[in-house]
DNA sequence: CCGACGTTCGTGTACGTACACGAAAATAAT
DNA sequence: ATTATTTTCGTGTACGTACACGAACGTCGG
């Protein structure tokens, strides 16, 4: 097979050549610019609609002196956040991909328990008047007047985590809550059988409590869906320590012995995880059931804390939507909509992976 | 904030004026080409350090007339081989994505069935004299030689799907078959309890039966790992016509009518779930435990005919490894290592993924 | 001492696009 | 008709790197 295949491409010079006109002409209507004869463009558009010209972005970036700066606006990462970790680091993923083509990424940070930080560093993300923001707009109520202060001044954001979808962004990167919870009941029921369900949602005053509210719709979508009866109690702990936790579970399979599995809505799961450890050790000898089969326990993220529990085989799987990809593509997103001039999809939802110890550690987060 | 934040490169212009050389010189040094004084050459490498310089891609790639022609070489997709239409779509992903950069894939093509096909297509891979290969080593024994040969030639290649681990490949992408089939077992056992378990190998005479062999082991140490001592039996199916598994499973079903859990190491699991559908409709009144609890059926890979399954629950669960994902980090190591020069990771496994009815919706396969 | 040859290095052009600048043509104003 | 103004377009240079070509210098044999 001599074939050289060389694959053609044509520049704007071809196209200028064919055009009768010089390369500049070409350039101004390839870049929108005023300044050219009507009749000139259309001939111009015509013959790049033909060649189906693709721009040589090499070139193209190398020339351009252009500098793209995006800014990111997440939750900062602490110990109650472990969560945000992933998407930070998918966010440098990107950025290092694209440092080379001129592109450059500013992070801002806000307390996840102080609504005013979020406020604060928005203004400081405006002031800095990036050519694009990628914002998790973890409070709705601060995050409405900063968008539509970008609309405004004309510069793109995209949303990632927690959508606002009135909002007309860029596109929405994130998770299917609704689904994550179908998904675990099913887990749950599949291992469960008819037993007795508890779900726990965990959250502090401040929290997104939407979110959880979400999955345990999904949870209870399931077993409706389905026709099972099993019961299902649920808990709200609204302080986040461990030894509210312990009480609050304490009390619970006190009345309820003979609860199968519990199904945490967020990455507190840890928490519950530990109370079980303690359990299996033989505290809480109040609670009846002690000893007896071991109560499935399914809840959300793949975080280290969680994945020691997994290991112990006190947690039993664990749903993840690879928030670090959420970072990534987000950023991704940014670029090739600004940078390349692309279309992204309005709305990206994460697969729902589940994760158990016999496969996290291929688990790419 | 008004930090311009300059990210200062430097290239090699400014190399060149702190050596005292000029750019060609530079040039020489970066490429290891001849025709520099030792002198002068480490002066430069020196300065090259210091400035922690990092070559412009862009400019690089654009100056450089060169051409890299990749070439890629699997099996060919079929009725009976679905599988590989995902690693091509991954590979002509990463073809559009780096295409701009200069690089071409050629792709060449074998017949699973036929390992003359395989030698024939790796001679036609050998005479294109590619700057890189990626081969799914199906056929170890014929794969040997056409790396060999390679290696004597100078041709980087990367395996996928199958590793051949003496052969030094630039790297493996591949799934952890042992893992999968461990996993396997956990979703068997976490929804069959102590039940009878019926473990399904279907394929061909000439099918890469190590691979389903491998999955089997990884499915039967889990069960060892934790002492569990459900019954496992196995039936080895070499006709993959509907009508022999048919057979083949209603005679196990008339011998054990109490399996609880079937387990299929491959992706022709739609034709067991064909088998179960016919029988939940009525068909095969011999096999007794019609109609009782369904059996739950627990197979490999995301390809349409088994989704099918998934959505009529007949099947319970896939595992899947994303081998999209494989083609396209395939061609990604090949760009990173012999366009970029960066280093590769030299084995990586891929996820295993876990996809249900109420999850395969947002797989990204 | 001269030419042949090898070593070491610099000059100059090219890659495909972006854009500043100014020229030419068309139109309007005088 | 002439000048002023606007519209339309071309020329030329730059981006950072790759590489062909040849210049300058040294070495060596005769």
């Amino acid at each position: 097979m001599g074939k050289k295949k060389k694959a053609e491409f044509y520049g704007v010079k071809e196209i200028a050549r064919r055009a009768n006109v010089s390369i500049a002409t070409v350039d101004r209507v390839i870049h929108n610019r005023p300044g050219v004869a009507v009749k000139t463009r259309d001939k111009i558009n015509q013959i790049i609609k033909e060649l189906n010209y693709q721009p040589n972005i090499l070139a193209s970036r190398l020339a351009s002196r252009r500098v793209f700066r995006f800014a990111t606006l997440i939750p900062a990462v602490s110990d109650e956040t472990d969560y945000w970790q992933a998407p930070l680091a998918g966010i440098e993923q990107a950025e290092s991909e694209i440092k080379q083509y001129g592109v450059t990424v500013d992070k801002y940070f806000f307390d996840l328990n102080d609504k005013n930080s979020f406020t604060r560093e928005a203004q400081r993300v405006l002031e800095s008047d990036p050519d694009g923001i990628l914002v998790a707009p973890s409070f709705i109520d601060e995050s409405i007047p900063f968008v539509q202060k970008c609309r405004q001044r004309n510069i793109p954001y995209v949303f990632i985590n927690s959508d606002i979808p009135e909002q007309e962004s860029l596109c929405y990167i994130g998770p299917d809550l609704f689904h994550s919870g179908y998904l675990g009941a099913r887990l749950t029921s599949y291992g469960t059988g008819e037993g007795k369900i508890l779900v726990v949602n965990i959250s502090k005053e401040i929290d997104n409590h939407h979110h959880l509210l979400r999955k345990e719709e999904g949870f209870r979508a399931w077993f409706a869906d389905h026709g099972k009866a099993n019961e299902i109690h649920k808990i709200d702990i609204r302080e986040t320590g461990y030894e509210s936790v312990a009480a609050a579970l304490s009390r619970t399979f006190a009345d309820h012995p003979d609860i199968r599995a519990v199904f945490v809505t967020n990455s507190r799961i840890s928490t519950v995880a530990a109370f079980f450890e303690k359990r299996r050790e033989g505290k809480y000898l109040d609670t009846p059931n002690k000893g007896q089969h071991p109560v499935i326990l399914i809840g959300y993220d793949f975080l280290e804390k969680n994945i020691e529990y997994l290991e112990k085989e006190i947690i039993d799987f664990l749903i993840c939507q690879q928030p670090d990809e959420q970072g990534y593509l987000g950023i991704r997103n940014l670029y090739q909509s600004q940078v390349l001039g692309k279309p992204v999809e309005k709305v990206h939802f994460m697969p729902i992976d589940i994760v158990a110890r016999e496969n996290y550690s291929v688990y790419k987060n």
